[in-house]
DNA sequence: GCCGTTTTCGGCCCGACTGTTTTCAGTCG
């Protein structure tokens, strides 16, 4: 059923986007970009590709921008290990394209030149022609670019994935209030991925409303522990390892660069070209009518973010779902949901203390989720059995043994606790824990530990029918950065959790977010009903809630998606 | 190469910044 040989979605996507990059090396028009929109909806697919091509191009096709002869390309690589018409392009091009792209300020045609002129192939090669001074006497560079070149060379090395948003968001938020302090700035926000809260982030976006750019570039660039460039409206430092990125508006136009400057990409082409079905033409700058010549005329929105979407007839679209998947007709029909939100979240179904690998006891943690404002919380410890590290797990008799001392401290607070358990999904869908204490308890968690690679979708199915799960945790398994997962098709999973009445959750560890945004929307379609959980660990874990919270919002999630939206009694019943 | 309320051809987002140039190419977001 598994196949591990099978290449995951993110090394399809790169193939692509290799292919991409070589086309336009060759200064070829338009296929890069074509190349590149189909590499970034391939990366997003909820499901496997590699699986759709087992069926051949035309499943393949299914996926949005991927036509025929992309998806063709795609089954020859899942058959054959290599693309013939990609290999040819090596061949014409030998050089490591990922590695020297991955320099700033270097792209395609300047690889192109590099190797034509200086036989440059490798990072290695590069860093030698620029410290021999070589790159200086070509034809369009000169001392300056040659020295940019070797500077950026050494981020090019340290640089590997994005940042987690977990990590990020912290420090965008420190920056933002440094910002908002400043005397000039009249109106600030974060904007890009953080504010559409991607799992992952490239960069800080920064944008800021004043009537004096120069002193808010001067205040910006101060905070960066490196200037990466600094002009009269935009600049970027280089803070705590990751790039952040300013952008100076008047307050006229503020809210049509924070709906530019929000994206995502795909969502903004998409309303730019709803706009000018309507003879409006979009930019940074606001919304214009078109005259009958398709010249730019009358400024009619800009000021507010609203206004930009206004304008067009729409109501105003959530940054979270503005990943061009729907969001527009949506809004255009009236259809927007109503998506939750954190004080909709009335308590957290997966927690655990120190019976297992938590950090601290029964009573610190529900005390620590009462202050955080839960109604309830359900412990739940790992069950003993594969996949759980060492002696930690709970065995039948331990957990009967804390039932009873979760009862205990449940007399003794306002919040309510609930009995429960996490246990492991074997690799053929089965439960390591027996029946009687299961059920027991009131809230059974089961989620993957190990054997998280390959197609999962029956061995989820096959935990979801066990009649004493309630909820499937952190479904796929994955951890941002290290490992994928394994993968499963959303829509057979949510089809088969609406029918049995589990839950899927979307665990808000930064490190997890699983479910995600895509796999959300496909699950609930299906029928499904979501939990919000933490999986705390510690008692200040609770508040990562809000990053579970703005997933489940990229997944179109309502209230009523999600079941730990409801009070405690209608829970148990 | 992809796509369609211009539907099988003709168009494809666009502006800022940099470094190189005298009017622009490449990169980036």
């Amino acid at each position: 059923m598994s196949d591990d040989n099978r290449p995951d979605n993110t090394t399809l996507a790169n193939l692509l986007f290799e292919f991409a990059d070589r086309l336009e090396a060759k200064d070829i028009e338009y296929k890069p970009a074509a190349y590149r929109r189909a590499a970034e909806n391939v990366a997003e697919y909820p499901g496997s590709v590699a699986a759709l091509a087992a069926d051949g191009p035309e499943a393949v096709m299914e996926i949005d921008r991927v036509g025929e002869a992309i998806a063709d390309k795609l089954v020859e690589y899942v058959e054959t290990g290599s693309i013939e018409e990609l290999e040819a392009l090596r061949g014409e091009l030998p050089v490591e394209m990922d590695a020297l792209t991955a320099v700033e300020g270097v792209g395609p045609k300047t690889v192109a030149t590099l190797y034509r002129e200086l036989e440059v192939q490798t990072l290695a090669d590069l860093e030698r022609v620029a410290r021999n001074g070589e790159i200086r006497d070509l034809r369009g560079f000169g001392q300056t670019s040659e020295q940019n070149i070797l500077e950026n060379i050494a981020f090019a090395r340290q640089s590997d994935a994005r940042e987690l948003l977990g990590d990020t968001r912290p420090v965008a938020d420190e920056l933002l209030a440094t910002m908002e302090a400043h005397d000039a700035v009249k109106a600030c926000e974060l904007a890009g991925s953080i504010r559409r809260w991607r799992p992952t982030v490239g960069d800080i976006d920064v944008l800021v409303a004043t009537a004096d750019a120069a002193a808010v570039v001067e205040a910006f660039v101060a905070e960066g522990d490196e200037l990466i460039e600094a002009g009269e409206s935009k600049a970027s430092i280089r803070l705590d390892g990751v790039q952040a990125d300013l952008r100076v508006v008047t307050p006229e136009e503020y809210g049509a660069a924070l709906q530019y400057f929000t994206g995502s990409k795909e969502h903004n082409v998409q309303l730019r070209n709803y706009a000018l079905e309507r003879d409006v033409s979009l930019n940074e700058y606001g919304a214009f009518e078109l005259t009958d010549a398709d010249e730019t005329g009358q400024r009619i929105a800009g000021d507010t973010e609203a206004s930009m979407y206004e304008v067009l007839d729409l109501a105003w679209i959530p940054p979270e779902l503005r990943e061009g998947t729907g969001e527009i007709a949506a809004a255009e029909a009236g259809a927007l949901p109503d998506l939750v939100r954190t004080d909709d979240i009335r308590g957290d179904l997966h927690v655990h203390t120190d019976w297992s690998d938590g950090t601290a006891s029964i009573r610190e943690m529900a005390t620590a989720a009462a202050a955080f404002g839960h109604e309830y919380i359900a412990i739940t410890d790992h069950a003993d059995g594969p996949g759980v590290v060492g002696e930690m797990g709970l065995s039948a008799a331990e957990l009967r043994e804390q039932h009873t001392a979760v009862e205990a401290v449940d007399a003794e607070l306002d919040i309510d606790l609930l009995t429960g358990v996490e246990t492991n999904i074997a690799a053929d869908g089965g439960v390591s824990m027996d029946d009687g204490v299961l059920a027991a308890c009131d809230v059974v968690v089961a989620s993957p530990h190990s054997g998280l690679s390959g197609d999962g979708t029956e061995r989820l199915c096959t935990a979801i029918e066990h009649p004493a799960v309630d909820i499937i945790g952190h479904p796929s398994g994955r951890l941002l950065n290290q490992r994928s997962g394994i993968e499963f098709d959303p829509t057979v999973v949510g089809e088969a959790a609406a029918a049995a009445g589990t839950a899927l959750e979307v665990n808000s560890n930064p490190l997890r977010l699983d479910l995600w945004g895509e796999a959300i929307k496909a699950a609930i379609d299906a029928g499904a009903e979501i939990v919000i959980d933490t999986d705390a660990h510690r008692p200040n874990s609770f508040e990562h809630i809000e990053y579970g919270v703005h997933t489940a919002r990229r997944g179109w999630a309502e209230a009523a998606d999600v079941r730990n939206t409801d009070g405690v009694e209608s829970l148990r019943s």
